[in-house]
DNA sequence: GGAGGCATGTAAAGGGTTACATGATTGA
DNA sequence: TCAATCATGTAACCCTTTACATGCCTCC
């Protein structure tokens, strides 16, 4: 984690698809990735400035009727050669970086009813962001022919799905499992 | 993500246990909780400085038969009180990030190839943490009855069981899906 | 008139990794 | 004797977030 700067080849891997301003790929992230990926402006708009510079993309200004100019960023031959060299790269050693994990691994510290309304918070969000994968993959299944991209797309959406469901999983059998040893012995914290 | 300076609670967490030295701090992380939290050497003296100057742990100078010191900290009870105060705080929203999902969605700029060995190579890193905590599993199943400790301990190992065996799941899925797709069309790059 | 979206940025601060630097003990 | 482990730290650098700053347009 933090090493690569992947927030260049973000970039680059959203211009690949077609050219943009920095606001606009703040939008395109949230709407698409925003489940994997994060980014700032504070990020956006230097990295940005950082690629025309090494001539990974160029800007172009493009004035509208109202006189309003807004910078639009292509990626260059060289920028399309170093994206596809960064995911062509071994993939990095994922890790499950969850806060719910640390905190019950101290659980001890607290009360059981404490944890438990942890992990019942935990288990509200992986229910709602269940569904919102479920939903996207129906659209997506329809929408499948039209690009090969959207078969990726599919990929990522059913890891999410998937992943969700486990956590969703985990949650009601935590939950109970904390739930009969609270009832069977009264507790520390209690 | 980030603003938190998660560091210094969890080596509050771990010195409210026992005292330790910034180096068995690291050791304790890396055989406990590494696949849920890491931490450096960088991180860790210099917040144990921090923390003795806030007057959330002790330091005890211990020196041994053969004139070595150690410098052994210890939690007091203010940091004690800041350590609950953060676990029994809400838990912060989590997040999927991996690379390989990331690199995936912009899959379409490689070849299908190329998408299933990166695949392949999630799946076989997946399959071997799967069976590190089927082990941890059993192992803690025995030892249970003896601390409370052990109980949040056993659900998160759990939660890793859980995710893993999911994310198995979804590379056997992932490959199978594109290795089809790969005979059907010629594909752009192959 | 005001809210919200479009659009571009900067600056400070914080969190974290990596590399460097040092030195003793222990077991093979 | 050589490698590994115990043990403590610093410095540079990088990534990222947050907060601040500005201004136009559109729709209600």
């Amino acid at each position: 984690m933090a090493r690569e700067n992947k927030s260049r080849y973000v970039i680059l891997g959203l211009l690949a698809h077609e050219p943009m301003t920095g606001y606009s790929i703040k939008k395109k992230i949230e709407s698409s990735i925003s489940n994997f990926y994060d980014i700032s402006y504070g990020q956006i708009y230097p990295e940005l400035a950082r690629l025309e510079e090494q001539g990974l993309v160029v800007m172009k200004e493009d004035t509208n009727e109202n006189g309003i100019v807004r910078k639009v960023y292509s990626i260059t031959v060289d920028g399309h050669g170093q994206l596809q060299d960064w995911i062509a790269k071994p993939v990095e050693e994922e890790k499950i970086h969850y806060d719910i994990l640390l905190k019950l691994f101290f659980g001890g510290q607290i009360s059981v009813g404490e944890n438990i309304e942890h992990i019942k918070a935990f288990r509200d969000r992986a229910a709602t962001k269940l569904e919102m994968f479920e939903e996207f993959e129906a659209t997506l299944r329809i929408l499948l022919g039209e690009s090969v991209d959207h078969a990726y797309y599919l990929l990522t959406v059913m890891f999410g799905k998937k992943a969700y469901k486990a956590y969703l999983e985990w949650a009601d059998y935590a939950i109970d499992y904390l739930s009969e040893h609270k009832n069977k012995r009264g507790g520390c914290c209690e």
